[in-house]
DNA sequence: AATTCGGGGTT
DNA sequence: AACCCAGAATT
């Protein structure tokens, strides 16, 4: 018995003692639906992302109704979960199934890799989890859970610790007869037992032939290139009212919010303007954005913006700094 | 090889 | 405040 086929074996052990019961989880898995949860839950947690997928199958159940969907209304059931160019891509790859694949997921690694929005992670897990060919997840938990087994120092953020660690996980994957189970049971093992910060290495029923368990360095792995400090922007917004309306404007394909709704920005805090509330910082992770809310007149801004009502506000797809704003302060 | 895409939960 | 999450696209 060879050290990977020890490894899977006890991985498939814990994922049938203590898999969740999730809702894309099936006896028979619907490709489409497998699909959704994991574009959905890409840098996501299950918890988060759960109550997402559950409305956007409702109001598309299928690639079709996917596919010829608003884009407006997809972006508004989206609002909030961030990353908005997954769903913008999502619905591109619903077009390409239809067109390319007549409206069936294609069911291999490789013709998976062609879908807009699906990559390598996305693609492993479709064609393991759905049509059980043998390709390893390689996801956060994945990461975490061999870089501490096997003793891997390479940073996880580096092009060559990508292929490292997914050709290790290919090997893991190699012996099993349940590509299925093995992957998500690797992943399941790191979200709720190999944790980040509080690992139970007391009960896990591996540690004896974990390198890190034996060499003290739990703790320590997987490792992973510090990235430098946040930028910060500062943004005005310019709320203009009229009779029950507000002044949107969509966002284009670029930069942050690519698509979204948001009030009309002014380059600078207006001369003529009432400051709604104090300054607000709205921390993403890769900035900090000093946002702040002015009152203006309908001069005072510019661009080709349309007036809506709040509830028509609030079937497009927003920031959730604007959805908050629209809901809590209009 | 690096950067840029969100937002929320944990520690 | 830092880290992380069922990552992918772009430059």
């Amino acid at each position: 018995m060879d050290r990977f086929n020890t490894f899977r074996i006890s991985i498939e052990a814990f994922y049938r003692a203590h898999k969740r019961d999730l809702p894309w989880r099936k006896e028979v898995p619907v490709p489409y639906e497998v699909w959704l949860s994991e574009i959905i839950l890409q840098q996501t947690r299950v918890a988060q992302g759960t109550p997402y997928f559950e409305k956007i199958l409702a109001a598309f159940p299928s690639v079709e109704a996917l596919a010829g969907a608003e884009e407006d209304h997809l972006l508004a059931l989206w609002t909030g979960l961030g990353y908005y160019n997954r769903a913008r891509n999502l619905q591109k790859g619903a077009k390409q199934i239809v067109a390319d694949f007549d409206g069936q997921l294609p069911n291999s690694f490789a013709e998976l890799l062609t879908i807009k929005g699906i990559g390598p992670y996305t693609a492993a897990a479709i064609a393991s989890i759905c049509f059980k060919e043998k390709i390893g997840v390689v996801d956060g938990n994945v990461y975490r859970v061999l870089s501490r087994y096997f003793g891997i120092e390479t940073p996880i953020n580096s092009s060559s610790g990508q292929k490292e660690f997914q050709a290790l996980a290919n090997e893991c994957i190699a012996g099993t007869k349940h590509p299925d189970l093995y992957n998500q049971g690797i992943m399941e093992f790191g979200a709720l037992h190999c944790t980040p910060k509080k690992p139970h290495c007391m009960t896990c029923p591996i540690a004896d032939s974990c390198h890190a368990h034996n060499s003290g360095t739990v703790l320590e792995l997987p490792i992973k290139l510090k990235k430098g400090k946040r930028s910060k922007e500062t943004i005005h917004f310019g709320v203009v009212e009229r009779e029950n309306l507000v002044a949107l404007k969509k966002r284009g394909t670029d930069s942050i919010w690519a698509g979204l709704y948001e009030f009309p920005r002014l380059n600078d805090a207006p001369e003529q303007g009432q400051l709604m509330a104090e300054p607000i910082v709205h921390k993403l992770s890769h900035k900090d954005l000093y946002c702040s809310f002015w009152a203006v007149s309908e001069d005072e801004i510019s661009g080709d913006f349309n007036f809506y009502s709040k509830p028509e506000a609030q079937q497009l797809g927003m920031p959730i700094i604007i959805a908050d704003f629209v809901a809590k302060k209009l």
